[in-house]
DNA sequence: CGGTAAACGAGACGGTACGTCGTGTCTTTGA
DNA sequence: TCAAAGACACGACGTACCGTCTCGTTTACCG
């Protein structure tokens, strides 16, 4: 790998040391999930020393996020000019398919076991959660701009109703995440239950 | 398969144990959160051996699990001859209480970290999750039935849209679990986005 | 002191386990030593309650103990009518076998790690040291009767001269326990180290 | 091989902690005996974790002889210029000193309960038992050398029937352990048991 | 010959110690 | 100065036996 020059193990190694340790970590979150994700395993894995790793992050959770964060695409990039609502159905079918990979589980223990106010936690919740949940929530409003929704509705509720579902089958478990669930998710809400005005609080 | 008359052979196992050692789980699990929850801490506090705790539970998560369906109550004993949608209401508003409480994390992590197909796990999912979709699946047919609802959905994706959005807080922590919320949730789905047959796929 | 006319109530205790609790120590200690003879393995073995075991005996060095008082043949049985050196040349050649073979650690560990009090230690010490060691004694008052050995000294020192080396070196492993040991030792003693009256105390 | 320049990489293991886990052992085995001395126990009194006494010994029995060849002293430090005969009762006095203290029993447990072959075995076998016996061995040279031994003997046997009845006596019990006992065995082996040439084989 | 009382098998019990693993901190050496 | 290597204190893990106890069953004797 280093054959050529053969640099000594040395002092200068910080990026070479990142690199080296977000990829053990990446492996062993695949390899094993979450639980082989330890300390130990990524200093071996990398040829990096213990400290060198808790110099940058503060526990095997941010370790792994980060692992994630830097592996995962930036952006959806989702596809132009298609309309809003068809826009969300292909963003809600990639979020689907990556609960739905053995990535999925990781990314829900994390969001529960990291400290919900660190540096990498909140960049994990950017990357993974409130950037798709901007995304989502442009679409509203541009839906509601054109025309292709004429509800009254608090915008940021209805995000909830279109992710939470998504969340609650990774938790639970009890159904599917292909494709037609996603679409299923919009369908439901934006036709609705069908108020009467009867129920009504 | 043989089992009403026959009886396992040996000293039978002592309910005051197992008392104890739910008592136990429960009060560190208030105490401390599930990683109080620790298998030397419950033998201690109860009074016990460690490998009585293990002849019954593989590890501290079903433990932890065993406690919680051991406390909670059998049902949610909602209030009869409410409107079917206000019971809805209400029963969201005590699975937000839940949720909002220093159990709540508790919960999801156990529903995580546990093995999925355990007996245990699968009580605990009964007891704390089915059962209360189980309820909500009734009160939806129930204001079908009652004409507070009019709308042609499929019921198990709506009980996704209403159950969903509480998981999806409980992980991500991005809003407050208040009993406004709870409302929130049913109304915006009950009167839906407002489709206008433009966007759809 | 009570015997003959008393009888216990209740059912007599079972010669059927006992011999089997004894033939299943028996069988442990010569596969895995002393370390072997659990009483969890051995109740497995023998088909027989911990309780059953217990209500015998003390421990499990009093098991594995009177399973070798059990084993052993009762007496030497020595030759007669051979001079008396020479029959104690052929005892403590028997001794030696003995502690060659893969029960005499064993034989050693009991020695020191049973209660020095106990009932069964006292038997054991009876059985496989003392009754050897009046043999002993007898065979040396014999030869000096018969005019074999004339010296003046104390019979009890003698016997330790005797019968101490072997178990100096079933404990400490520094040479041999083959017959020409058995028969170095009694030669060595009998001529003595040539004392020359100079150096006495 | 290449010991002297290299040096092994990393933080090099704690004098300290070394010297605070022996007299923790220590004071255990006088206190308590050997079955005192228990892993947990010297980590607990030594303020160490486990793993850092198994870093070094494999098992309790190697700390118990760690801790008795770092406490006892290097040599017996004979008293010069005495006759060697008289030299050699008063190593004998020692020993049977040390064999009639508490530690007499653990010393001999050791023996037995330890791998034989490991390396704190030999080490606590090297001090305690043969370099007494390299002195007795020289102590009996110089005694033929001055005339005050004349008699034809194997030494190693001779140097079996001097020690071998202290470890008789500790194993079996069955007689005290005092000064006069040492002077006894050596006026008894150096005078013989009187050989009429009759009782030869 | 039917009661009764103890011994039986089975195995759960409260404990203690085991030896391993992972954590996060520290100390040393070397580039 | 900082990185590797790895020892350190800590503490939970899950296992193995200990010796005791509680079951329901079996078996011999004695009234």
């Amino acid at each position: 790998m280093d054959s050529p020059p053969v640099r000594a193990p040395g002092r200068p190694r910080s990026k070479k040391a990142r690199i080296a340790i977000l990829k053990a970590a990446r492996e062993l979150l695949q390899q094993g999930g979450l639980p082989a994700v330890t300390m130990e395993a990524i200093a071996q894995r990398a040829g990096v020393g213990k400290p060198t790793i808790y110099r940058t992050w503060a526990n095997r959770y941010e370790v792994a996020m980060a692992a994630l964060v830097d592996a995962a695409p930036e952006t959806t990039a989702s596809s132009r000019k298609a309309a809003p609502l068809d826009a969300l159905r292909h963003q809600l079918r990639q979020i689907a398919a990556l609960f739905d990979s053995a990535l999925g589980r990781g990314v829900a223990t994390m969001l529960i076991a990291a400290d919900a106010e660190s540096e990498v936690a909140r960049a994990f919740r950017n990357r993974f959660i409130t950037a798709r949940r901007d995304e989502g929530r442009a679409m509203l409003r541009e839906a509601l701009l054109m025309g292709d929704l004429r509800g009254k509705f608090d915008p940021e509720i209805a995000l909830d109703l279109i992710y939470g579902p998504l969340f609650y089958r990774l938790l639970m478990g009890h159904g599917g995440m292909g494709q037609d669930y996603a679409d299923a998710i919009v369908d439901c809400l934006v036709h609705g239950l069908g108020a009467s005005g009867k129920g009504a609080a």
